[in-house]
DNA sequence: GTCAAGCCTTTGTCCAGGACATAATCTATG
DNA sequence: CATAGATTATGTCCTGGACAAAGGCTTGAC
């Protein structure tokens, strides 16, 4: 489609008469995606030459003043960039261990996240070097879940994503804070299609079906799987949908709860009939 | 492609004529999916009305020879069908430490793995059973490879899978057999692209770059995707190309080595320079 | 009867050009 | 300066055509 509308990328073709695209083109395309990651908009941007490019990507963002990565971060980031998996491995255990489970993960694994997508889209940080990140950052959080007794038997809570959202990260960290409150979670990993998760609720008697969707998930897509999952699901279970993605849902929608906040899922969690306050 | 070819499905069309389809169609479709990964072709399928392919699909298989799962997996196979999610980590994690995690992998693992993905087949797993079985199996082999300490600094051992492959389970089978050898290994997870692979392996320093395939990658796709990687990487890191799907390609390739079975990977790593024998 | 070589059929994926809904931006008005 | 409406930009769908590659079948040799 930009090919036949920007005259960009204009690939060579094969013996088949199938598209080729040169390295070079290739490169500018990655450029474009990091920068339009970032909200440019493709057709400001494809007349520009690679130079142009490459140096809008270097420039620093306009300083969301939302939150500067916390200076203590700077030493895991740098273990991270040095690829000293060792250090980082051990930074994140020390956090676990001082910090608990609950205040670990709202307070380095959530602004972590943060840093690391910032350095994503600026260019400071690889694709390797996210995926990286990732799975040390699982296994740290699976290890810590996996050895935390449910004592609440409601509400059953199960957990996963629709079909295309795979940030398994926030599903984790969900998890991690139910469990941390002793509920009954069951993980199915990402990408459930709607009859599989149907299917699998009622199998396990669920009570909550809740739901991860990352900034990155389509606003349409979201709405668009909730009303569905809610149309096919028993009333009788509730529906949550958090992750930052969740906020792409405007206006409320009926029989879905929706989490904007991490916090607010333990609220929700412990406001559960029969869920003793503690 | 179907309904031109086959007039099958013959979707309705909303007011903007976009294709909407029926429940019942995508049922049909649903067990279409499940019969050619059986092996039948759409051509003599599609024709077929709903019972007649259920009924297909509800057969048994023809008694593949090659190996029945051993008895003492039906007690596994009766908690993961039950959901019994405690009953299945405490089976995971008791035949861990009976055997070992060596003996595991060879032992449990992988004729687990080839169960579930006959159990698939035949229809009498459903998805959100399998994606139940794959999280918990990681926990297990994810949770035993972090306590392993990796005692030998060559090879440095970079683990992955191309784009397209989402299969995590024989990368961590491969990670924990390694890792029992006191390997170091740095697993990128899954769907790296391969440039990212080859500035990641730079970057790290790594001797060797491995890949898990699995036997539903396409064949083509596996030969192209280590073909780039080979010309690619520096000739210096050894490429080895592992799992099911490694098994597609047919004639040797130089410059890559390929590793049909698990053992042969423990000995291609005690065969490295400088690895001394145990 | 068994096996291999070559032919035919099946099937997936590409191509081109057209259309239009929706999101993003701009403009005019209060 | 804010807001509603107009305009532009952009993604995704549509149709119909083409053909390579894989799979299955037939024929002939031994």
């Amino acid at each position: 489609m930009w090919e036949r509308r920007y005259g960009f990328p204009q690939p060579a073709r094969d013996q088949f008469g199938e598209r080729v695209y040169l390295p070079q083109d290739i490169e500018k395309l990655r450029l474009l995606k990091r920068l339009m990651d970032r909200g440019h908009r493709p057709g400001k941007l494809m007349g520009l030459d690679v130079e142009t490019l490459a140096r809008l990507a270097a420039a620093p963002l306009p300083a969301t003043d939302a939150e500067a990565p916390a200076a203590n971060f700077h030493e895991f980031l740098r273990r991270l960039k040095d690829h000293d998996m060792q250090g980082v491995r051990n930074y994140l255990a020390q956090a676990l261990m001082q910090q608990g489970l609950r205040t670990f993960v709202h307070e380095t694994v959530a602004p972590l996240n943060a840093a690391i997508g910032q350095g994503w889209e600026s260019g400071t940080i690889e694709v390797f070097e996210e995926h990286l990140y990732t799975e040390q950052m699982q296994r740290i959080l699976r290890g810590a879940i996996m050895n935390l007794p449910a004592y609440h038997p409601v509400p059953k809570i199960l957990l996963t994503t629709l079909p295309g959202e795979q940030h398994e990260l926030g599903l984790l960290m969900a998890e991690a804070v139910l469990a941390v409150e002793g509920a009954h979670c069951v993980s199915l990993g990402v990408e459930m299609p709607v009859p599989d998760i149907v299917q699998a609720a009622l199998r396990h008697g669920a009570h909550v079906v809740g739901l991860s969707f990352s900034i990155a998930f389509p606003a349409a897509a979201v709405a668009e799987g909730l009303h569905n999952l809610r149309t096919t699901l028993p009333p009788s279970i509730a529906l949550w949908a958090g992750g930052r993605g969740s906020g792409h849902v405007k206006r409320p929608m009926a029989g879905v709860q929706l989490v904007p906040e991490l916090f607010t899922l333990v609220e929700l969690f412990k406001a559960w009939p029969g869920t003793p306050a503690k």
